[in-house]
Order: structure tokens, then sequence, then C-alpha cells
DNA sequence: CATGAATGAGTCTTCATTCAT
DNA sequence: AATGAATGAAGACTCATTCAT
């Protein structure tokens, strides 16, 4: 029954109701991570919390409602943290350095978060909404790397580059990463990659691969 | 009905019987990419090919069966074409060239395929399930990796490089671009992502990073 | 809750508690007639009002009751209108002509009362129920009819005729034709019909059809 | 799952499919009647045939579809009767009398079909659906008895009249007299009714109603 | 081998009703 | 008196699976 009717603007969710909405959506996450988004069925989730199945449906005009708010949730967290190491660095270098070591960050330290975001990648809607609804996630972070990319060079810390794919390929290494880790948890060691994924970027990005030797240092 | 008893050694799978699991393979990875593995439901498939529902059900054990063997059988092409352009290289150097490059021929000749991949990632199974099935993939991947790795080492190609992680790095690299072309087909150029994934890691595991070869190994 | 436990004498029901009583029933004819009674949950006829849900389980023991009393509602002030116009006739035959006009004026006047009527016709508890239920509306109506039909006869204003029959064949008509006019409001011309209808029974009814009052006897 | 795809015109429904669609059709005015409209859930259906519940769905691609067969299965069979009764009439005068005694005929020896009719004349979809609905069934009605009043007309045994107020009331009267009998069965003799109301519309639509009293008898 | 009919467990959703505040 | 939150039963619908023909 949310998405309420917003009659001016007074239509404010109280209190309460936004508390419940948040717990139903981490008992969401909860219950995916550890059964799977096709076994997490209402009166999964219900259970997970303890209370009846119509409470869901009472804060969540469907399932699919629920789980959109679902992946809205573990996509802003995730973007909020990272985007908030990466402000607090000035430079491009110090930025896109920031940008992979904070994602690695949160993906350790929130791993049923990525296993939850991993089993809804391809489960949510069909796969044309999909394409819609991802689009909207990958998009800005792209373009946001870009402009990172483009700063670099603008600043002289990066050579020229051709940012569009080299955007992609940054979330592409950091998502790939993080997806084998979630399937494979002691096969990977998130912070080796880490330490690599960054020097392999610094290393392309960097002026003068190899030429300067005197200024490389300086990280 | 499959895992069919085995009497005696003579219970080969008949020509035509095999002829129909591979079609309804096929058919279960159109059905797939086209509606989405919560859409594809047996009735789907059947239609797809135009016969009965009962006809799956007598060649496959079960659902969960079917959808193992079409697993199975996305990885094994894949797996088979990236191989063989592999083998066709005797330099290390220009076999993580190859790897990179079966990759994204075999995902642009082949999107359906992977879609469904992609579809199939988070829907199978329970997270535990897909922890061991993926593992049966990935490690495989990664251990052959690292042999390419330590080979180009032992031919002097390669400079001295952390084998374990960064194997798993080119394979995330290449999945995600893949993942995001699959989600966003328009937004990813396959063949800019590809030149520049080359270039990528030619560069960090090359000896001699630019001119400079006396000062480059403090890394 | 309500049925209240008389307790003494005093319990009458207060003036704002009838008027609330009152306000709802008003609010569920309308939703009725909107939405139909199959959409016309507490919530929906709530929301009519804008009160919360609860404020009708407390004036109303359930949601039968509160249709049990909706349907009396719709009864009780047709019915009041029609008397009071067949009363101020004092013959038979304007009696009987007030009674279908009346009828029909009630029923353009009131298009979602009849409308409501029509949607509680077949879904107001079990057949069974139904059948006591109308019974007792439809009991008092005939009787009235035929008393009327008595009276006509006794004045000498009617001919001789099956009372019983013909008063059931009265509300018929009437009612008959409000149904159609509900269902299709441009296809039924409720002035052109009531004409007919009033020139129909008077014809029926009068002792000498025509000039010939001698050979029309043998019916 | 029915409303089969048509391909070709080869896709006739089998003999059996037919005979099982009928059988759940006739369980369900059978349960209609019986329990009411609202109490008619398909399981109850289903245990009316003594079948599992997912027969119904099976066979019909929803519960709406089978009840919209359902209606057209009623009106159909009434139809058709009445129809065959009228037919057999050469005069109009036969035919219109045809119409009266069929319908009543049909509804006395069909009590349940009559019941379910007048328990889903409310119940069915919201109002507005239920008004395309009926005016489907109605208007046919209307302008059939519309064409055997001209048809009375030209052929010189009506008089005079205005054909289409007329033709509702026909139908209003049967109908009116019908839902009444439903409601309470002892309360109405179906045959007395319909004699007078036979009666009422030969004496309302012949000639010269009393002033032709040589010709009048000759019915 | 294949079919299509049937099953029944499981899911989402709706809604009258209750109750603490 | 009224509210909003919660309940739990009931309903329609989906779908993998079984089985007689």
């Amino acid at each position: 029954m949310r998405t309420k009717n917003k009659i001016d603007g007074q239509n404010e969710l109280s209190f309460i109701e936004v508390a419940r909405q948040q717990q139903i959506i981490e008992a969401t996450i909860q219950t995916i991570a550890r059964s799977g988004y096709l076994q997490a069925s209402l009166a999964e989730i219900a259970k997970e919390i303890g209370v009846s199945k119509g409470v869901i449906s009472y804060h969540f005009a469907s399932k699919d409602d629920l789980i959109a708010q679902v992946i809205a949730t573990l996509h802003a967290r995730s973007t909020a943290f990272i985007q908030s190491q990466v402000d607090a660095q000035v430079s491009a270098t110090g930025k896109l350095q920031a940008c992979i070591e904070a994602s690695f960050a949160f993906a350790s330290t929130h791993r049923n978060h990525m296993i939850a975001v991993v089993e809804l990648l391809g489960s949510f809607g069909s796969p044309q909404e999909r394409q819609h609804f991802y689009a909207g996630e990958y998009n800005p972070a792209r373009a946001y790397l870009e402009n990172l990319l483009e700063l670099g060079q603008q600043t002289g810390e990066f050579r020229a580059l051709s940012t569009s794919p080299l955007a992609a390929l940054i979330l592409s290494a950091i998502d790939g990463t993080i997806i084998q880790w979630v399937f494979h948890e002691h096969a990977i060691n998130l912070d080796d990659c880490q330490r690599e994924l960054v020097a392999l970027f610094r290393l392309y990005t960097q002026k003068t691969p190899g030429v300067s030797k005197r200024s490389d240092n300086n990280t």
C-alpha cells in the first residue's frame, strides 16, 4: 500500500513506518544472501523478522516494489560510502585509488550485501526490464569515472587515454573481482586484488610509464 | 529419468536421444535469454521447440538437472573456443592476448549465451550450491591463467608478478566487461574494451615498462 | 461492536453516533455504485469518507452488519417515497398509477441507489440467506399491491382479476425495467416505459376495456 | 491456458477437452446456485467435480474467463430454447405468447440456472464492465422483440404501438417475475404469472381492444 | 518416445478483523 | 472515538512433476 498518494506535501511516512520498512528491507537482504532470491518468499522474509506475512504486503505495494527498494538501498549504501571516500581525495590519482579501495573495503565489510547484489543481478524482472534498470546504475558510474579520468588528464596526472572504455574497464575489474569473491570467498584475497588493481591502473594511466623514473615514486 | 540405470556397459545414450537433449538445452538457452530465468518454465521451453512439456521431463531427471547441463554446456562452449585460440599461440604474451581477444570474440558472436550466463548467475540453486558450482568453473580458469603467467615469467616475457591475484583480475576484467555489455549493449564497445584490456595487461606484465628496465623492479 | 449491550433502557445511540453510521452507509452506497460490491472493501469505503478502516469496525459489528443496514436503508428510502406518493391518491386507479410513477421517479433521481441495489442482488450472503432477506422485502410489497387491487375491485374501479399473480407482475415490470436501465442507461427511456406501463395496467385492470363490457368477462 | 493460440484453423479443442470444460462450467453453475457467487471459489467448484484445483486453471485462462463462459452458456441455453419455441410459431401473436411461455417453461425446469443468473447479475466484474457485458445480452433481445412487434403491426395483428419501450417492458416483466421466483419460490406461481402475462400483452397489443368483439375471440 | 491431462505444493495478494495507543 | 499497525485466513494462479494412453 506504500507509494502513498501524495496529497500536498504533507504525506510523509511516519517514523515508525520508515523503521519497519528499513527492517523489512534489511531482512530481505539477509534472506536473499542466505537462501537465494528464488527462496526468498514473503513468508521466509517475514519469518526472518518474526512477523506475519501480511506485514510486508502492508508496507510495500508488491513484492516487486520491495525488491526494487532493496536494490535501490543496496546501490545507495555502497555508492554513498565509495563516493565519500573518493570525495575526500583531491588528486585524480588519489580519487581513482580511493574508488578502488573503497569498493573493496565496502564489499569486505558487507559480504551479505554483495551476495544479495549478485543474487539479484539476473533474477529481478525480465531481461528487458533489467537493461533499463541497470543502465540507470551503471551509466552514472561510468560517467563519473570518465569525468575523473578527464580530470586527471587536465591536471596532467594522467596521460592521454580513451576515457570511455577505460571507465568501463575500471568498473568491470572491480565488480568482476567482487563477484568471484562472492562465489568463492577463500579463493580470492581481496586485499591482494585491491593492491594489484591500484597498481595496474596507476601504471596504465600515469603520464610517462617508465621514462620519468625520477618523479614516479611520490605516491 | 536420466542418471540412467547403468546395467552392463551398453548404456550409451542413443544418437537421437543426445540430439534431443542438445535441442532442449539450446531451446532453454534461447528461452532464458529472451524471457529470463524466472519465466523460463518447462512449458515455455517446450513451446520453443514445439513439443509437449513431458518431453523435457523424459529427457532430464529434473529441471535442476536441465539447468545444470545448460550451465555446463554454456561453460564448455566458451571454454573450448577460448582454449583453442590460446593454444594456437606459443608465447605467453600471445596466449594472454589470445585469451582476452577470444573471450570478447565469443561473447560478441554469442550474445544470447552470455545473457543466459548472466541470468543464471544468481538464479540457480542456493547461494551455497552456487559456490560449489562456480568454484568448479572459476578455479580451473584461474589455475590455467596462473600457469600462463608463470610460463611467461619462466620464458622471460613477463616480469615478476603476483600470479594468483593477477589471474583473478584478468578473469574479472573480462567477465565484468561482458556483464556490462549484456546489460547495456550500446553503452559498451567491445572492440575498444578488448584493445584497452590487451594493452593494459601487456603493459602491466611486460618486463620493462617503457625503456627504463633498470629501476623498474622495485614494485 | 454494535448490537449494543442493552443495559437498562438508556442505551440510545448518541446523535453523533447515528450521524456517523449514516455517513458510512452513504459512503458504502456510493462506493458500491462506483466500484461494485466486490471492490467495495472497508478500506475503499473508509477512503470515501476520509477516515481510517477502524472507524467502520467500530460502528458496525461486521461487514455483513453494515451491508444489511445498507440494504435496509436503500429499501426504506425508496419505499418511503413511493408510499407517500401512493397515499396521496385516493382512488385505486390513482394509487396504482402513483406507484408506477413514483418508482420510476425515484429511480431516475437516485441512480446510484438503484445501481447499488442491483449490485447487492446476488452478492450478499448465501442464496438461502438471500431468500429470507428478500422475502421480507418483496412479501410486504406484494401484499400491499394485492390490497390495492382488491380495493379497486371493491370500489368498482377494477374488473375481477387474479390479484396475487397480478401484484407480482406489477412489481416485476417495474423492477425489471429499472434493472435494464441500470445496466444500460441510454437504451432505456424511463419516461416512455413509465407511460406505457401505466397504460398497460390501466387497460388490463379497468372494468370495461373499450366499450364491450358485456362479452369481456370470459377470460 | 485456454483461449488457445489459434494457429491456422487446426487448433480445435479435443473432444475430451470440450467435455471437461462443459463439466466444469456445469459444476460452476451448480456451485453458484448452491453457495452463491462469493463462495464459489475454484476450490469449491473443483470439489463439486471431485478433481484438484489445478484442473480448472488448466482448462480456463482465469476465473474471469470461466465465469464469462458460464454466463455465455447460461445465456445461450435459455436463448436457444426460447428461440426455437418462438420460431415454431408463425403469427406475431403466437410468437409473443411463445416467447413468454418458453421463458417461464425454461425457468421452471432450470431453477439452478436462473439462480446462477441472478447471482451473477451484480457480481461479475466492475459495474462498468457489466454494462458492456449485459448490453450485449439485452440489446439483441430487445431488438428481436421490437422486430416481432413491428411484424405484428404489419400483419395487422397488432395495433399501432411504441415498439421500443414495449419491447423493454415485455423483457422486464418476464425477467422481473423470474427474479422474484428465484428469491421466493413458493410465493410466486409461475404458471399463473405466465397466464396473466400472456393475457396482459395480448390485450395491450391487440388491434381493437374491445371494440371489435366479433373477431376477438379467435385466438 | 511422446502427449496432454492432472496434481498439489507453493506464492503473492487481498481483506475483514483486532488491538494498543 | 479514532487511528494505524498487525494478523491470519482465504483466494487465484503458477509450475514442476507424474502417469495413463
